[in-house]
DNA sequence: GTTCCGCGCCAACCCATGTTAGCTTGGCGG
DNA sequence: CCGCCAAGCTAACATGGGTTGGCGCGGAAC
C-alpha cells in the first residue's frame, strides 16, 4: 500500500529525501480499518487525530437536528484530513466513511514534530489547507449558482482530476462508489432528482455509470456544460 | 482606528506584549482605501498581498463566464484575508469591496517573518485559516440544505456573533450594508426572493431592517428558525 | 435643480426541483 | 436457499423559488 499523499505532493514539488522518509513513517504508524457508513470523527468528538486516507472514500458532513444531512466535502485516497490541530470542544461537523476505509491515524504531536523538523512538510500541510479552502469555496459557489445538471457534471470533472492526481483513473474511467442518496446530500438535491439528472447526462452521451465505476465519454462536453475551471484544484 | 483583529484575537488568548506590538506594526504599514464595488483582488490577479480589513465590508466572489455571480464569503472589519501566501498563477476567485473600505495591505514577507518570530502570531494565522474553513463548510451546508428563510435567518445570526466579537453590535443592532442583490448572490437566490423573505422575517417580528442597519427583535426565535449552532465560529 | 440609475418593493406567471409512492434488483446474513 | 433491505429507477403530482416587468424613491453627478 503505497502512500498516495506522497505521490500527489510530488507531482508539484520534489521533497528532500529526509522529508519523504518522515512522511512515510508517519503514515505507517497506526493503520485503521473502518466499515462503510461508520463515523471516523463524530459530531461531538472533541480534539481528535488527523487521518490520511489510504484507501476508500469518506466525507465530511453535517447532520441537522431535524434529520437533514449536508455532505460538505469528499475525501479521496491520498487526502490528508485535518493536519492542523483543532482545539475545540465540539466539532462543527463529522467525518464518515462512504465505503470501507483504510486510514492512517496520525497523532497531532507527531505531525507537529514532523512539520517543525522539515520545512517541506510544513509547506505540504499548509498547501493541503489552502487546497481544502479553495475546494470548499468552489462547492459553495456551485451549490449556490449552478443548476442541477451543471453541479453533477462539475463534480464528475472534479473527481476526474483529483483521482487522476493519485493515479486512480484509467481510460477516462474511475471508481464512483457514492450512492445516489449521498450524491444528493453532497449537491444539495434529492436522490430522485439526481437520478433524473444522471439519466440526462447519460442520454447526452457525456458519461456512463455502471457498477460503481464512472466512464467519461465526452470530457470537453462535460467541462463545457459544468463551466469547469480547474483553477481551484491545487494538487491536480 | 484601533486594530479590530487584535481585539477579536484577544477574546480567546492573551498575546505576549511583543507579539501584540508586532501585529500592530504590521497593520500600520500600508493603509489603502478602496471605493465600494471595486476589486481588491481580481480573478486574474496572481500571487498577491494579504489584507486586514480595518473598516467596511468586502466579499470573496466567483464570477462565471455567463455573468452569474456567487459570493462565497463575507469579510468584516477585523478579518484577516489570506495570511498565507498563495503561489498560484490565477486566483480561483476575486475579492471585492461591498462598501467603501479601509484595509491594511500586508506584504507576504512581513507576515512570514512575524509568524517566524512570534509563535503566538503563527497560531493566530493558523486559527484564522481554520476559522475560514469552518465558516466555508457551514455556508456550503446552508446553501445545500437550508430553505430560503432559514438561510437568511442563519446569516443574520452569524453576522450578529461575528460583529459582536469586534464590538460592532449595540442593542442587538448592527450595520448591514449588503444590498439585496448581493444577499441573493451570497445565499444562492434571486433578489426578488430575498425581498419576499425579508418581508416574512419582518412580519414574523424577528428582525427590523432600515437604512442599512439591522435590529434583531427576537434572537432566540431567529436562532431556532435558522437551526443555528455557533460551533463553527472560532472567534466568536 | 434636474437627470439618472441602482435599489427596494411588489404582483403574476412558470418551471426546476421536491415529494410521495411504488416497483425491481442485487448483495448479505442467517 | 430464503428473506431482507438498501439502492436504483420511474411516474404523478406539488411547490418553492425563479422570471419578467413595472413602480417609486433617494443619492450622486452635473
Amino acid at each position: 500500500m503505497d502512500n498516495l499523499f506522497l505521490r500527489k505532493v510530488e507531482r508539484q514539488v520534489r521533497l528532500p529525501e529526509a522529508a519523504r522518509a518522515a512522511l512515510g513513517d508517519l503514515a505507517r504508524q497506526q493503520i485503521r480499518h473502518v466499515a462503510a457508513r461508520q463515523d471516523l470523527v463524530g459530531h461531538d468528538t472533541g480534539p481528535h487525530h488527523a487521518h490520511l486516507i489510504l484507501d476508500g472514500w469518506a466525507c465530511r458532513y453535517r447532520q441537522f437536528p431535524d434529520g437533514r444531512r449536508a455532505i460538505v466535502a469528499l475525501l479521496l485516497p491520498g487526502d490528508l484530513c485535518d493536519p492542523y490541530r483543532v482545539h475545540r470542544i465540539r466539532a462543527d461537523h463529522a467525518v464518515g466513511a462512504l465505503t470501507a476505509l483504510t486510514v492512517a491515524r496520525l497523532a497531532p504531536e507527531a505531525l507537529d514534530e514532523a512539520a517543525r523538523a522539515h520545512p517541506a512538510i510544513e509547506a505540504c500541510f499548509r498547501r493541503e489547507m489552502l487546497a481544502a479552502l479553495a475546494l470548499q469555496r468552489e462547492w459553495t459557489a456551485g451549490v449556490g449558482r449552478r443548476s442541477a445538471i451543471e453541479r453533477l457534471a462539475h463534480l464528475f470533472c472534479e473527481l476526474h482530476l483529483r483521482l487522476a492526481a493519485v493515479g486512480l483513473v484509467a481510460d477516462a474511467t474511475f471508481p464512483m462508489p457514492v450512492t445516489q442518496p449521498d450524491l444528493a446530500d453532497a449537491l444539495g438535491q434529492t436522490s430522485v432528482h439526481i437520478n433524473r439528472t444522471l439519466r440526462e447526462l447519460r442520454a447526452a452521451g457525456l458519461i456512463e455509470l455502471r457498477g460503481r465505476r464512472l466512464t467519461i465519454r465526452d470530457l470537453p462536453g462535460l467541462k463545457a456544460l459544468a463551466l469547469f475551471d480547474p483553477a481551484y484544484l491545487y494538487w491536480a
